[in-house]
RNA sequence: GGCGGCAUAGCCAAGUGGUAAGGCAGAGCUCUGCAAAAGCUCUAUUCCCCAGUUCAAAUCUGGGUGCCGCCUCCA
């Protein structure tokens, strides 16, 4: 098994490289003074997807992920509300944390937070100032981005071609329009800290570098992020932490597409955003995810309020199908193998591994969970075919279970695009009413009194209870995305 | 102005040299008291446009058009 990606740095899709089976992720994390939306719900989710695929095929992958909980936006917004910059960075670090919990997210291994990490942060500093790419100016410490030869190697930009200055004001002390901040003279009324070129506090990039540098080391695996941090972020962070010690830091950047609301990139300081809470009180958690990975990670993906309705028919049928094997297959623990299969059977069989064979090699091109889906739903029409002619055979139920074992680790373990839990769908009085009622309804019905037993139907939908007829009986379930 | 990306059926979407996955919607059929579910069949002679390379191109090259992201904080 060869697992390809796409790196942003050489721009082409690479062999994965490794050396042992710890797998290092970095991956940028948030700077929280807002709510958390639907923008980050993908990163979050691929990255979900994509550690949980590495541990199926025995990686142990190994996540950090940062909080940037000092920076000018978190200052603003305490200021505005009488609160400390760590109080609001707090609270809106819990929302994310809760609304990555909501979406079934696993949480990364370690969150670290740059209010904790100053001094690995001056440290770094000061190994670029020694190092000739950073240079202090009354209070201010600015790298130096003509020094660093390879400025410019994974966004392709070259120095000469950049705009800067067109839409904001440069600092006179810079040498250099490009140069960025690595430390930022305090200023009346924001949070400070001791440094030896007195107190400041960092600027944007160098967190990730010195926290990448700390947990992780150098020439760790994956970095990955949304595209919009390629420039100046991850450019800059390259520049950090590559001047510093030497060694390239991350081997492999992988950088996810924006989700766009009507047709522009959803982003806090543009209002425009759906935050994840509020999506996932209409709708689970699983629609959401099957919507995310229903496009390749790197593609762009519009967003509008209706979206997650029209993919809900298709991921609907998948989860009922598999919530139909489950019950199926339920209790059949100790099944081992059946030495007699019927030729339906054995076909079935071949089918399972031909769709695990394609879910990997899917997954293994570059993370492709799009191309992934589409095999799932390839055994879901074959076992249908077979599940309408199965009876409940030892060799059956074998073969059933091979299926549900399938889809319980691809559909609910690495993508989670459908529900497992096995919790009733009711509680107290529902489920010994409902019985009550079909029953009731059998009997209608085998008495040919159709126009009543419809009448039960038709309400019963309205209620959001669908019942189906099926020749092993009546089965009903709560509609509820 | 520079950099990166995208353009595939009514809609979503995979596909980076070998003759168009998958989902939704639509049509017909099977099953069914009916409905639903499920299955089967059909639905892009063609991949934004124009040239070129090649035995062979949605896939490569050149040009054009349109859209998006980045070059300011952003996942």
């Amino acid at each position: 098994m060869t697992i390809r990606v796409y790196n942003t740095l050489t721009q082409k899709k690479e062999e994965f490289g490794y050396e042992d089976k710890q797998i290092n992720i970095y991956v940028c994390g948030v700077t929280p003074y807002s709510n958390t939306h639907l923008g980050h719900a993908r990163p979050s989710v691929v990255w979900d997807v994509i550690k949980k695929y590495l541990r199926w095929q025995g990686f142990l992958p190994f996540h950090v992920q940062n909080f940037t909980d000092i920076d000018d936006k978190i200052i603003a917004k305490a200021n505005a509300e009488g609160k400390t910059a760590l109080e609001i960075s707090q609270h809106y670090a819990t929302d994310y944390l809760e609304s990555m919990d909501a979406l079934g997210v696993e949480r990364a291994d370690l969150y670290p937070k740059v209010s904790e990490h100053m001094d690995d942060i001056i440290a770094m500093i000061r190994q670029l100032v020694e190092n000739g790419h950073a240079y202090a100016v009354n209070g201010n410490v600015f790298y130096d981005v003509a020094s660093f030869r390879a400025y410019g190697k994974l966004s392709n930009q070259r120095l000469d071609e950049l705009q800067m200055g067109s839409r904001f004001d440069v600092d006179a002390d810079k040498f250099n329009a490009m140069d960025f901040a690595l430390w930022k003279r305090a200023k009346t009324g924001e949070p400070a800290w001791d440094s030896p070129w007195g107190q400041g506090r960092p600027g944007w990039h160098i967190e990730c570098s010195a926290m990448s540098h700390k947990y992780l080391g150098t020439g760790f695996h994956f970095h990955g992020g949304g595209s919009d941090l390629i420039f100046p972020h991850h450019e800059n962070e390259i520049a950090q932490s590559e001047g510093a010690t030497g060694e390239p830091s991350a081997r492999y950047w992988l950088h996810n597409g924006m989700l766009n609301l009507k047709h522009e990139k959803m982003s806090k300081s543009q209002g425009n955003f759906v935050t994840i809470k509020d999506v996932l009180e209409k709708h689970p958690k699983e629609l959401l995810r099957f919507y995310i990975l229903s496009a390749h990670y790197r593609s762009e993906l519009e967003y509008h309020d209706s979206k997650l309705a029209e993919v809900a028919r298709g991921w609907r049928r998948l989860n009922q199908f598999v919530r139909n094997l489950a019950n199926r297959v339920d209790g059949l623990e100790g099944l081992t193998d059946v030495e007699e299969l019927s030729k339906a059977e054995q076909d079935v069989l071949v089918t399972v591994s031909a769709a695990q064979r394609h879910f990997t090699q899917a997954m293994d091109d570059d993370f492709n969970a799009a191309l992934a889906i589409g095999s799932l739903f390839d055994l879901m029409r074959e076992v249908n075919g077979y599940l309408a002619e199965a009876d409940s055979s030892l060799a059956s139920n074998y073969v059933l279970k091979q299926v549900f074992d399938l889809y319980k680790s691809l559909a609910g373990d690495i993508l989670g695009i459908v529900d497992l839990d096995t919790k009733p769908q009711t509680e107290g009085l529902t489920q010994p009413l409902m019985e009550l009622v079909l029953e009731l309804r059998t009997q209608l019905r085998s008495e040919q009194n159709y126009a009543l037993a419809d009448i039960i139907r038709t309400r019963l939908t309205e209620l959001g209870v669908v019942i189906e007829d099926t020749s092993a009986g009546t089965r009903w379930q709560i509609q509820n995305d």
